[in-house]
DNA sequence: AATGAATGAGCGTTCATTCAT
DNA sequence: GATGAATGAACGCTCATTCAT
């Protein structure tokens, strides 16, 4: 067992090195500027052996989604056990995206590519499978404080649809956001004023959430110092990387 | 003046009949499947010709982004002019957007592909400006309701750049949506239980703008029936055009 | 009669024309810089009215090659008529040929192209004896300077192929030399300690007439005061022009 | 190693291949004639192989060059190992350049190229210090030699720039007559009733050095039989190839 | 006579994938 | 299992030349 268990470690890592140097060349130089020849220079094995960990360029970059989408499901997890009212610990989850997204802009970036139809279509079905099983949780995290908050009587709701309503609200409006943000193709700036497009996603999750009338409304609370606290207590060593950068 | 008016009728034509061709084969088959060799058999004209109206394969692509802006831009003023009070012609905004997405999918996936580094740097200066000008013209739109809703104190505000912050929200949850949505890389009926996202998306816009406090509120106020009604009055035949689809 | 000769002296302008804008794409970006669509931009013609005065591309090459023949042959001829012994009015052509290479090095660039295949097989029969006409006269003057130098008995020669050999011999270290200091691939200062190649060629040229025995030999008469009565009688405008630039 | 080294050697011959195939089209049909294409088909490999070993055209030719100049140095160091006095060891030297315009007349034509800005421009630092490397060995062996004459008293001078002053006239002469006859674009005979320019450059090279009263001087001695003596002694199977072909 | 839109063969180059060793 | 040489289809792009108007 022991030599197998070597082989299998070995196989293990150099999967990891695969796509940790595919991620640098996909932030480095983009979807285009990835290529078989420069992963296998820069890992110092050959190519063959790269198509021995996966059967084609797009299974790399699914792996690459995938790390990525069980890193955000862990924040997520992390930002639920937030000590607060539920509302609160739902704030929480929007400082684990803020920091996913600026701490790790790879991620964000690699998030985007998968969802294209040229790319999915290489994909075996377990990969799929694999990936939405992974976005699956980070889903319950939010509908399950949407039920914890109406458990505790801060939002009513009669469609039972709602938690998933919010949890697609909030989630279609960060993943806007941050593309938009991201592109820079637009300069928020200039054209709108918006100097930390970061500050305005928070005001618009809380409006939002206002708007189904979860209380504490933001009218009424300080989530400003919210955030403040779960960075403190949840998130201290990545808000110190973040700042560090 | 009738021979030089018809030739350049005939080139402006051919113009439009490279982008129609280069959209559909972006909707099909995605940027790389965009090449100049297909549109070429496809037009059939020769590649040479292509290159006397498009300097290279970006400018293609602005050129199809420059008429998806021009459509929205079109479609979001049309919108505008809806009689009824402000937030109700913002819902009709909202219309348009839907229209839009679900009436020229094809304008929606390339909105998408503008916004990356790797094509904006090839194109020329005059061509970005267009396209800034056009979605300049959009965000005016709506910056221009908000300002109309508290001219009629319909909506109150103190920070100056609240309609800027509303505009931003409202563009990114339905970007976000919309692209959400058309990946079809999550199943949102399975999932979330979600079989209509452009209805969730309507009840997100409302439920962000009630957070805003903008009266009247979606709790008391019926805005499918403004829906409704903004499809019968402002836009009746792309209402009908999308149903026969 | 005047309406022709109005036309007719147009087309000779605009042939000009097109040479000269010709001429100067060769110089700034080389044969493959130098194409149609430039050279009709530049001429503010359409390149089908380029066609009806050259049959082809090579057709344009040859006709800059032919202005650049006459010119040396006319700079050739002036130099032939400088008031000395025979071989101080050799010295004369060598004047003319360092004027030719530094004070148009266009030309030179053109005269080495002409000598390909590839180019002449696609001229005229017609345009390549009008060439050779104009190189012939450049060869007539100086085998008739050979001729005049024995007939003063400056220079002695059983073989009545001397003339031919001389002139030869001075055309291919010229050539050769001025082909080697224009491309600039070898670093003749650093590489030879060559920091001047006209001044070593104006030396190797009088050894080689040394070497024939040509009287006055260069050991004993100052060539150089006679390049400077050269420079001041015969070419004084083109002097003053080289010292400018 | 068995395996290894073979596989090297098969490289090694490719690379080999290639440029000989390169070879002969750049003399059949000149630069703009050799293409990758071209190669790929005459070579029985694809395309993609051909970039395996050169990393773009322009490195090809550099390949040829260096062929081309490494073969030079090899024949002018062989040529000086000739057993006689200074001057006749040069005029050795001049055999071999006979030997390599006749013999190699491709080498030739590439020599020419390599001159261009526009190609060495896309060549390596590596390449281009490799390539004037071999010239460097070129000249040392023409300069090296009339240090042998002056040291031998058969030459005197006092500027100690004219070992390369020589070296200079003698490869522009001999570079500007080769061109010129190589190009076929002068008719030597019919103009300049020259049969035979080896012969003609024979004795421009030694009027030159007569110039320079280099001694025994070429009126005095019979460097024709020199030549000959150098033909049998040092190069007896180039002349016989030459014969033959 | 003048135009310039149209051509189309051709170019150098790239890169995911295969497979003999 | 690991290699990396070989593949070859595909790519974006160029440009001398033609010819209907």
């Amino acid at each position: 067992m022991g030599t197998l268990t070597r082989k299998q470690r070995e196989i293990a890592e150099r999967e990891d090195l695969i796509l940790s140097v595919a991620r640098q060349l996909m932030v480095d130089q983009g979807y285009l500027g990835l290529t078989m020849d420069k992963v296998a220079a820069e890992i110092e094995y050959s190519k063959g052996t790269i198509y021995q960990h996966f059967s084609c360029k797009e299974e790399i970059l699914a792996g690459l989604a995938y790390e990525s989408a069980e890193l955000r499901r862990e924040l997520f997890e992390r930002a639920a056990t937030f000590r607060g009212r539920p509302r609160e610990r739902l704030a929480g989850v929007g400082v684990a995206d803020h920091l996913l997204v600026n701490l790790y802009p790879q991620h964000f970036a690699i998030e985007r590519l998968i969802h294209t139809h040229s790319i999915r279509d290489k994909l075996s079905e377990k990969r799929l499978a694999q990936l939405e099983a992974c976005n699956e949780g980070c889903k319950n995290v939010i509908t399950g404080l949407v039920r914890d908050g109406a458990a505790q009587g801060d939002i009513e709701y009669d469609d039972p649809q709602t938690p998933a309503l919010i949890a697609f609200g909030l989630w279609s409006m960060a993943f806007g956001a941050n593309l938009i943000a991201a592109a820079g193709s637009v300069d928020l700036e200039e054209k709108l004023g918006i100097a930390d497009h970061s500050e305005v996603l928070f005001q618009n999750y809380h409006r939002l959430l206002d708007g189904y009338g979860w209380q504490p409304l933001s009218t009424e609370w300080d989530y400003h110092a919210t955030v403040q606290r779960v960075q403190e207590e949840v998130f201290p060593d990545e808000v110190r990387r973040l700042s560090a950068s």
